[in-house]
DNA sequence: CTGTCCTAGTTGGCTGTACAACTCGATTCG
DNA sequence: CGAATCGAGTTGTACAGCCAACTAGGACAG
């Protein structure tokens, strides 16, 4: 049987659970206000009853909320507001297209270069290869609106980079190509740092070679946990910012000793 | 009644609960590696058995896990282990001298200015204070073995900044001290750019004007929801690196557009 | 008026149950 | 021998209930 998924158009949208919903619903109310900023959100039973569903599926709504940064939650008194701004999807995180069109800019690039060769030793432990297996390596240049803002190096295992090799060469998205060939982006361990750019970073930007830039290496994985990226970004100073969200019941973000710029 | 938490050496530890130790040692024996990087977990209804809790508490424990980014989950099959490294704690996470211990440095500090005053229109905003309200400013250079890393501006809102300025001015960690007189600390929303080191920058950091800096501009917030602080660190390049994990199912990392380097 | 006490309201933690959706290897069929 | 099918095993979703821990505000006593 065909994979659906291969079929071309498919796309693998999360089911709409019931908890999903009520949680976008929380959402799309808090963003607009409705509670206020520092503002009370209704108990768990009132949202129960409203929604038709049990207290469960209410607190498991509120858990995504709250794992999002919106609300704060204690014990003994009800959920507060903790902003109102919008949250952006994993999906808007993953693709540059995604996030510069959610901005309202026109995104671009240009592949620098595109090839197949044997898996480095850094490679092959970030993509978790055997020895003597092959990756596929893309360099390209980004560009919001025609400027270039940011050069992207990124390697895939030899199953990912056929598929890749495959699309054309002006390919807007990868990443979106990548999911509606079934390639589903599931986790994603990012590291942010600030290094100097080399002779074709500087060359790609337009900018002086030991300029400033950030980085972002991220190694993203499938829902089975098996590496399907392994990709470094530097932007030029001033064209991104990266936000997070950390509690003390679910952190997701740390601090590391750094690697000194080359 | 005396608060309990203001008598000095009470520590606000949150209660061991039956999931959290659960979670806890289950990641232990990830970190251990007795499971392997991209092994398999037991089944829930095994690890129910295990530790003589229903199926609920385990699932409850295994979502810390994922949070964390130590495991991937899917329907049909067993859970797998994404990564073995240490996770670490919320605390050390806001306290650079917490995680200086960590890697086993001596972190140590100078206080350059502490004062007093009304706050201007960003800082009313972010600690949501009302007009004409008072805050603490603090301005300090952190350092690692002697060596300075970072230069760090933190603002109070006024109440906090009263415990604050009874501290001794050598007090290594305040966030520390803070939280042993029963400050705690719950939330953060993080913002991750790239800035260029101005006068003051250079002169306590020992290195020129215009050098670039990483720099970390964090809103701490109470469990109630109110601000604590918001604090803007900058460090030298190479000394430190940030890391996040990201999920599709639970995202809190975001990408947005950079304010340029002044 | 001040400070203590009490109580209704609210969230956290844990258990138990049932079924749906999915994975993956074994089996069976062509 | 390859492919479709089946089924045991596993996680996801949802429901219901119970008690503990805690907050916040009102009642009350001094």
């Amino acid at each position: 049987m065909v994979d659906g998924a291969t079929q071309g158009g498919a796309k693998a949208a999360r089911p709409l659970t019931l908890y999903r919903k009520v949680a976008a619903d929380l959402g799309r109310e808090i963003s607009e206000g409705a509670y206020g900023s520092g503002g009370r959100l209704p108990a768990e039973g009132e949202l129960a009853e409203r929604y038709g569903v049990s207290r469960g599926t209410i607190r498991q709504a509120l858990s995504v909320l709250r794992a999002n940064g919106l609300v704060t939650s204690r014990r003994g008194t009800r959920r507060v507001v903790l902003r109102t701004a919008h949250v952006q999807s994993f999906g808007e995180l993953l693709s540059f297209t995604r996030w510069a069109r959610s901005m309202g800019e026109e995104p671009g690039g240009r592949i620098v270069r595109l090839d197949l060769d044997r898996a480095d030793g850094t490679e092959r432990e970030q993509l978790r290869l055997d020895d003597g297996a092959r990756v596929c390596r893309m360099l390209r240049v980004r560009t919001l609106s025609g400027r270039p803002v940011m050069v992207e190096r990124t390697v895939y295992p030899e199953a990912i980079g056929a598929l890749v090799a495959e699309l054309d060469a002006d390919t807007v998205s990868y990443t979106v190509r990548l999911e509606e060939q079934g390639v589903l982006f599931a986790d994603a361990q990012h590291t942010l740092d600030l290094v100097q750019a080399d002779k074709d970073d500087a060359e790609l930007l337009g900018c002086r070679p030991g300029e400033p830039l950030l980085r972002e290496r991220r190694r993203s994985t499938d829902p089975a946990g098996a590496p399907i990226e392994w990709s470094e970004d530097r932007y030029l100073p001033g064209t991104v910012a990266f936000t997070v969200h950390s509690s003390a019941t679910s952190g997701s973000l740390a601090r590391r000793p750094g690697t000194p710029p080359a």
